[in-house]
DNA sequence: CGCGACGTTGATTTGCCTCAACGATTGTGG
DNA sequence: CCACAATCGTTGAGGCAAATCAACGTCGCG
């Protein structure tokens, strides 16, 4: 039984053990150790991941051949190209993971058969496309409106956990900026 | 009978006539003037739009009290701020017609009333977010790994009608610069 | 006509990057 | 268990992209 799992779709639909159960079969336990890349550039996605415990980095290469993190998924998120998963084209994405992972995972033919078997669980799934779309919304926003030493508060303040869990310039290309300069910024916060 | 929201419609679900006109019902025909406000921040937003004929656009104030330009809905595009719409929570969000616009407006009750009875309709709002995401992405992407000329190059050849339609100003602050900077790089774009 | 909205151009400033050098820490093979 | 490499964070110097401030020309419109 995936508790964590079924938390998620009970809060949104509701469903009784039973049924949660039968979702349960669908997806599938996998361990990854950390530096494990689940998904590269050009490849399709055939999954989406529920993370059980652990932590990942979501990310494109830009032209330079540098890392732009998208997203540092962890408990209790999901991880997926899904775009990539649903339309069954190549992805520009990796993703890879930063520490020892347990995730469940459902590949599309599953996750169709389950569609259908419990049309209900669609709203599930816009629920955590939308929950997406509003932190890509706001990241957007601060990007234009707030200076990296702002953003860098706000991301303390809404991720507190993970400047524990994952090195700095890995932040720092979150942010959107140089490894050196998120220094500079932590070290005039000192004062 | 709408043809451009069946066609929505129609593409993702293959609805057959009889339902799309049934779907039709939920919605209303509103017509609004240039400079219409349709959502201020601190409201929530009751609405879900399909434009059928003219532009808007949605922003955020920084604390300068400048707009932060997210999206400039058209024709066949969804308005709306999502999560204010689901969870019924005030907006950070404006909306405004910037042209003299046709919609096709939903609200929250009729579109539960729909879902509930056209279970199927949740894949097509699924995929509406779905794109409202890559976009969101792709856009997140460019700011960071791509100098403001070649976000503007980008733009212009995604959205080629835009610029006949919308004060260069506005587009400015779309792209996240200054109004006095797309100027010059449009200068030197001339040679 | 006169006003406001809009776009352009110049001068100056600033936020952030790049390059380079240097400690500190961690990891790994011998 | 040590030696050495790799990874990571810090600091300094110099440079560039883009912001800000200010002035000015143009157009559309009440």
């Amino acid at each position: 039984m995936f508790t964590e799992l079924n938390s998620f779709f009970k809060n949104i639909c509701r469903f009784d053990d039973a049924t949660l159960e039968e979702i349960d079969k669908s997806f599938e336990v996998r361990h990854f150790p950390k530096k494990t890349q689940l998904l590269r550039q050009g490849e399709i996605c055939r999954f989406e991941g529920f993370v059980v415990k652990g932590c990942l980095k979501t990310y494109f290469l830009n032209e330079a051949g540098h890392e732009v993190i998208l997203t540092f998924p962890i408990e209790n998120w999901w991880v997926s190209d899904i775009a990539s998963f649903h339309e069954q084209k190549p992805s520009r994405m990796f993703i890879e993971t930063l520490e020892d992972c347990t995730l469940l995972f459902i590949n599309p033919q599953e996750k169709e058969y389950l569609l259908d078997r419990f049309p209900k669980l669609e709203r599930a799934y816009r629920l955590m496309v939308q929950r997406h779309l509003a932190t890509y919304q706001e990241r957007h926003y601060q990007s234009i409106a707030m200076t990296a030493e702002e953003r860098y508060e706000a991301f303390l303040e809404r991720y507190p956990s993970i400047p524990h869990r994952v090195p700095q310039h890995l932040i720092a290309s979150y942010l959107g900026v140089s490894p050196e300069f998120l220094s500079r910024i932590r070290s005039r916060k000192v004062k």
